[in-house]
DNA sequence: CATGAATGAGCATTCATTCAT
DNA sequence: AATGAATGAATGCTCATTCAT
C-alpha cells in the first residue's frame, strides 16, 4: 500500500515544481490575485491536478513561507569558522544568503515582494518576512559581535541597517537581470554596512 | 451647471476620506483582499456611494499612489537652503518625510507596506514604490553632492544604501506605536547612513 | 438605519418567494442536485441574489425545516375542543394538516419527500422528519388517549399505524393532482385507523 | 475469450460487494452526496476500479433498484398456499418481506430511505418506491382478496393503509438495532391493519 | 447624493470519469 | 484487473459594479 520510492520521488519532484510556479505566480500577482488556474499553467497542470498534491491555495503558501524560512535558518545554523570578525562573519553569511537566492530565485522573489500578504492571513503584522530577518539578523549580531563592533548602537539598529542595505540591494539585483553580479556588489554592501558613505571603499 | 465651490469643497473633501479609508483598508488586507465594502464602512458610506466618488477601485489605488508620490515629489522639490552639505540637506529631506508621514499615516504605511500589490496590477514590476524611492534618492544625490561625498559609489549605490536603511527605520516605527521617536531616531540613521556600524554614532 | 415597515415586509416576502422556489427544487432533485442557479431560476433572481436573503444554501434548507416544524408544532399546540373523543380530535388534527397542506403545498411536499437529505446534514439519523411525525402522534396520543382507546398497544404503536397510513394517504394526494380530493377522504383514512381492513367504512 | 465460470464468479461477488456498499453510502449520505471514493472505500477498492464493473454511478443506482424490485417481486410471484385467506396470505407475504430484509438490510434501508433521491434521477415522480409498492400491495390484494375482505375500500385504499402501516414499522425496525423483533411485532402489525385501533390486540 | 438591491464575471474546490502503467 | 494521476464540468459563493428609488 504504500507508495515505491520511484514514485515518492516522482510525487516530491511534482510538489516543487508546482511550488515553484505558486512562488512565480504569487511574486507577479499576490496572493489573492494569483489564482489556482494561473498556478496551474505555470506548472503545466490544470488547476484540478493541483489538489492532489496540496490540499489547499492556502496550504501552498503556506508550504512556501515554511521552505523559505528553513532555507534562512540554515544559513544562520550553519557554524562559522571561529576566530573571525564579526564584518567576515556577516560576509560568509551573506555569500549564503546569496547562493540561496541563486539556488531558489522564485523563493527569495516572493519572500521578498509580497510584504502584506505573506503575512497578513496568517499571523499579526508584527512579524512580516522582513521583521523576520530583521529579528534573524539581531540574533546574529548579539551571537557573534565583538566588544565594540556597532559604535554604540543597539543590536537592533544595526539589524535594521544591515537589513536595510541587503534589502535594497537583492531587490536591484532581483529586478536587473544580470544576476552574476551579485557576488561583485557584495564587497560595496558590506563596505556601506560598515563605513557608510563617507569612507572610501577601498583602502 | 457647474457646481459651487461650497459643494466643491465638499467633494474633495469625501474624496479624501475614502482615500484615507482605502488606504487602511488595503494596509490591513492588501489591495485584492479589501473589499469596496470594507473601505466604504471604514469611510462610513455604503459601497455604492465610493462610485460616485471614483470610477473604480483600481482608480482609488491609483489616485492613492499619485497621491503617495506628490508628497513624496514635493519633499524633493521644495528647495533646500543653499550652502549646505549633501548630510545636511539629506537631514532635511528626511525631516520632511517625516512630517509626511505624520501628516498622512496611512498613506505612507500603504507605500511602505504593499509591494506587489501596489505595483503590479498597473505597471511592470520595474517601478515598484520602492524602487521609485531609490530614484528619486539617486536624482537628489546627483543633484546635491559635493566632489567626494560619495567614497566612490556611484549616486545609484549611495541611493539604495539610504532608501534601504531609512526603509527598515520607518517599517519599525511604523509597527511600533511610539510615533514620538521617530525624531529621535533620525540622528541615528543618518550616522549609519554616513559612517556604517564601525565608527562611533558621536565623535 | 433601520429599514423601514415597507421595505421590510417586501425583504419577508422575498425571503419567502426564495424559501418556497427552494422547496420544489429540492423537492424536485433532493438538497445536494437542487443548485443555487435552480433555485434561483425558479424564484425569478439570479444566483447571487439569493445571498442577499440568505447566507449559505444550508441556511434555506433550515430554515425550511424550521417552517415545517412551526406550521406542523402549531397543529399540536392549538388547543382541542374538551370532551372529545381521541377519534374525534386525531379528525381534527389531521384536519389541521390539510389545511397546512393546501396553504404551504412546498413545504408539506419538501416534508414527505425529503427523508435522508432533510435530516442527514444537520442531526443524527434518528430524528428524520419521518420519526419526527411519529414523535409528535405518539405525545398527542399520550396526551388524549381515553382508557380503552388502543386496544392494548403501545402510544408509540398506534403512533406508527396513524403516521404510516396518513403518510401514505398524503403521498398519494401529493402525486395526484385532484387536490379537492384531500378532504373526502379523510374518512377512509379515519376508519382505517380506527378499524383497519375488516370493519365496514360505515355501519 | 470468453470468461472461465470461475471467473465469472469473480466478478460476480465483486458486483455484489459493491452494490452493498453502494447502498451503504447512499443510505449514510444519500446518491448526490455519496462519492465514488465513499462507494470504494466501503468495497475495499479504488474509485479507479469500480469503473471495471460498472459504467456509471447512476448505474450502480440503477442496478440497486433493479435488485430491491427483483428481491420484492419474488416475494409476490411465488405462489402461496391455496385455501388461506386474504390476511394469512399477507401476513405470509410479509414474512417473505422481512426475510429480505434480514438477507440484505442495506437494500431494504436504501429503498425505505432514499425516496427523492432514489427515483427523481432516473424517472418521473409518479414511481418512487413507495409508490411501487402500494402497486404491488394493490396487484396482490386484487388477486388474493376474498369477496368482503376490504370493508368497502378499494384495492388500492387497502394497499395504501398496508403500505404505510408496514412502512412505518419498518423504520422504526430500521432505526432500532434490535432486529430480532422484526418478527415479533408482525402480529401487532397485522392486527393494526386488519383491525385498526378500536380493536383489542389480542382475541 | 446615498443606498438597497441585483447581477455578471470569476474563483476555489469537488467529483465522476478516463487512461497509462 | 487495479490503480494513481489527470481533468472537464460543475457548484457554492464573493465582489466590483450598475441602477432605480
Amino acid at each position: 500500500m504504500s507508495v515505491s520510492p520511484r514514485r515518492a520521488r516522482e510525487i516530491a519532484r511534482t510538489r516543487q515544481d508546482i511550488l515553484e510556479a505558486a512562488a512565480r505566480a504569487f511574486v507577479r500577482s499576490g496572493f489573492r490575485a494569483a489564482t489556482m488556474q494561473d498556478i496551474a499553467r505555470e506548472a503545466g497542470y490544470t488547476a484540478a491536478s493541483l489538489y492532489g498534491y496540496f490540499p489547499s491555495k492556502e496550504e501552498i503558501l503556506r508550504e512556501l513561507q515554511q521552505l523559505v524560512l528553513d532555507e534562512l535558518t540554515a544559513t544562520y545554523s550553519t557554524p562559522f569558522p571561529a576566530g573571525l570578525s564579526l564584518r567576515q562573519k556577516l560576509e560568509i553569511l551573506m555569500r549564503r544568503h546569496l547562493e540561496v537566492a541563486e539556488r531558489r530565485f522564485d523563493l527569495f522573489a516572493l519572500f521578498h515582494a509580497g510584504m502584506s500578504e505573506m503575512s497578513c492571513p496568517m499571523q499579526g503584522p508584527g512579524d512580516s518576512p522582513f521583521g523576520r530577518r530583521v529579528d534573524l539578523f539581531t540574533r546574529f549580531i548579539e551571537e557573534h559581535r565583538g566588544d565594540d563592533d556597532l559604535g554604540g548602537r543597539t543590536p537592533r539598529e544595526a539589524a535594521l541597517a544591515i537589513t536595510g542595505i541587503s534589502y535594497a540591494f537583492f531587490v536591484e539585483l532581483m529586478h536587473s537581470t544580470e544576476w552574476t553580479l551579485a557576488g561583485q556588489r557584495l564587497p560595496v554592501v558590506m563596505d556601506l554596512i560598515f563605513h557608510g558613505l563617507s569612507r572610501p571603499a577601498e583602502g
